[in-house]
DNA sequence: TCTAGCACTCTCGGGCTTTGAGTGCTAACG
DNA sequence: CGTTAGCACTCAAAGCCCGAGAGTGCTAGA
């Protein structure tokens, strides 16, 4: 598929106006010709030329053109930079992810908070699993009579905590002896990777633990079984239903339902994205049904040394491509910075 | 205002007959006459009546009765008995909030989401922000080179934890010391009145903490400043978009935005709850221009023996109240049992 | 006190026409 | 040969009219 510079021109011409007015852009229009300097009867010929290529489209005889997946394929491959956000953003984005003082939960929130305000579309921010964590520690803290709180600590500094209960007779001298113990042999390994003969071996030796032990595994394969998926926090849903694609009602209820419901649908798209720049996958390239109105622009973020989630942007395939870009980019390197210095 | 048997009776079929059909209930209606027994012109008086007090309206001349949100009122608070769940139903709410062995947020993450389903609105669930909370214990964790874990426990069983950077010359049986002198000091207060000069009384004397101190206050300010408001789980916003007068675009926008975005918005309009009961608030009784279209149907909940959270249901005001009493009603008093048990 | 009858009102939907935006084609032009 | 102007054509959207039907209020009578 060669495209010639005019085409090309007339291409970026119409994407990016109809990206700006939401409407079909017709051969006449008045930004278009003063922008490519040419009658419209010239832009006709292109447009008919775009559109059977396939990356473009009108909706009825008598309507300007739209661009198609295809076209804003296209589009997003050849024809587009990323529009640098201000200094003001950047900045704004940096004060939200600066502190180091900040837990990784916190700044997950806010890169999910920040980045919907920025690009003014819901944004996405998946973290990993408890299952791809790294087990770091692990401490049972007395609660009282017969009953103790098992922390588990991962490599990311998130704390997961559970109330277990005791067999009788054991001290809490014992329950130290026994954190330090699974700590000190299980350090550094996946969640994922902690199977119950695993965790067997680790204290089979001290048979007292025992009954301890038994709870303490129900809580790991409850918890990894639940903890297998990334966590998604979304944010800024109220960006979409501005958007006019998403004003018929079924339109829109697909996708909340997509975003808010069924985490499994956003999930898996989102698994589909590569490690490395920033992604872009638009409308019906998305696997699912219910995301064909819209299209995803991700990016993946570092932690530990390791990528470690993904983070991006949901908007109507009319999206402004380059803002979304540059800003998915720019919080997803932040983020990086951040939490892979803190790992 | 005084409502006779007859009006009365016109005023629930009314009502019911609406919620059923999301349309104007005309007097020749059907259902209507086989119910009440008596000739539409006898039904039209009594509508005529009931319309004269404000309980009812009818959107033009020729179309039937809808009632108004005083309408509703009267309904809910002369007329109304909950409809009781079914056998499988309960069942079905007991056993997702059953199990003992779950944590406090799992139990309410349950319960908003077995209440949606049930009800087939959104659900809320409003849990204790963290200065609502009581502390339970501190715990110092090492977590390496001059760097250790604070975690928070409080009464409810909920773990916060954060890194903080240690002062040089603290060794681990520092951190258990000082865990062990805040958590005993400060056990049972609520986590709002850990004020600067509290923890500073406490660990006073032993002055080599201070630096390490002033990391912990650092981190309760934030976190208590964040944590002021109860943390609400919204679930179920799917149900919403299925109602009728919820697919205009800006209604159903500005609600999105209530349950979404804006937390506060919901948040407060939830803490006009009374401790006692199922609250039910209709359309504009809300303080919020954003819930006019919408009622909720709120219940608190009991933890560790004090009102720990409400939970309830958003819906249309043309809901099906019956059931939406019952259903919060029921998760509410087993939320509660397992909670004050557990606690 | 209730009911039957009746005239009246007003929305909704279908079908029609008009409007105007935008196209494709063709012929002329530099 | 690419570009432009002119022109006839198409088709969705908007406006309009009208009939159908639902529902009401009123009144007289049982």
């Amino acid at each position: 598929m060669y495209l010639d510079a005019r085409r090309r021109a007339v291409l970026r011409a119409v994407v990016e106006e109809h990206i700006r007015s939401a409407e079909p852009v017709g051969s006449e229009h008045r930004a278009l010709r003063e922008q490519l300097g040419v009658s419209s009867a010239t832009i006709r010929s292109a447009m008919a030329g775009l559109e059977e290529m396939g990356l473009l489209t009108h909706p009825h005889t008598s309507a300007g053109r739209v661009p198609t997946d295809r076209g804003y394929r296209v589009y997003v491959d050849l024809l587009l930079e990323a529009e640098p956000l201000s200094q003001a953003e950047r900045q704004a984005i940096r004060r939200r992810l600066g502190g180091a003082a900040e837990t990784p939960v916190d700044l997950l929130d806010q890169a999910a908070h920040v980045l919907a305000a920025i690009a003014q579309y819901a944004s996405v921010v998946a973290s990993p699993g408890l299952r791809q964590q790294r087990f770091q520690a692990l401490h049972l803290l007395p609660l009282g009579e017969q009953r103790a709180l098992a922390v588990i600590i991962t490599g990311t500094g998130a704390v997961q905590g559970r109330p277990i209960t005791l067999p009788a007779g054991i001290a809490t001298e014992d329950l130290d002896e026994l954190s330090r113990v699974i700590t000190q042999r299980l350090q550094g390994s996946l969640l994922a990777d902690l199977t119950d003969e695993r965790l067997e071996r680790v204290v089979g030796e001290a048979s007292r633990y025992h009954q301890l032990l038994e709870a303490l595994r129900a809580w790991l394969r409850r918890d990894l079984a639940r903890g297998a998926r990334p966590r998604l926090r979304v944010e800024g849903v109220r960006h979409l239903l501005r958007e006019p694609e998403f004003r018929r009602p079924d339109v829109a209820s697909a996708v909340l339902e997509a975003l808010l419901d069924e985490e499994s649908v956003l999930g898996q798209a989102l698994a589909a994205a590569p490690g490395e720049g920033v992604w872009v996958s638009i409308g019906t390239e998305n696997r699912f049904e219910e995301l064909r109105a819209c299209s995803l622009v991700v990016a993946g973020y570092r932690a530990g040394g390791r990528l470690a989630g993904v983070v991006g942007l949901v908007g109507p395939t009319r999206m402004r491509y380059r803002r979304a870009v540059a800003a998915v980019r720019y919080v997803a390197d932040r983020l990086s910075e951040v939490l892979d210095a803190t790992a």
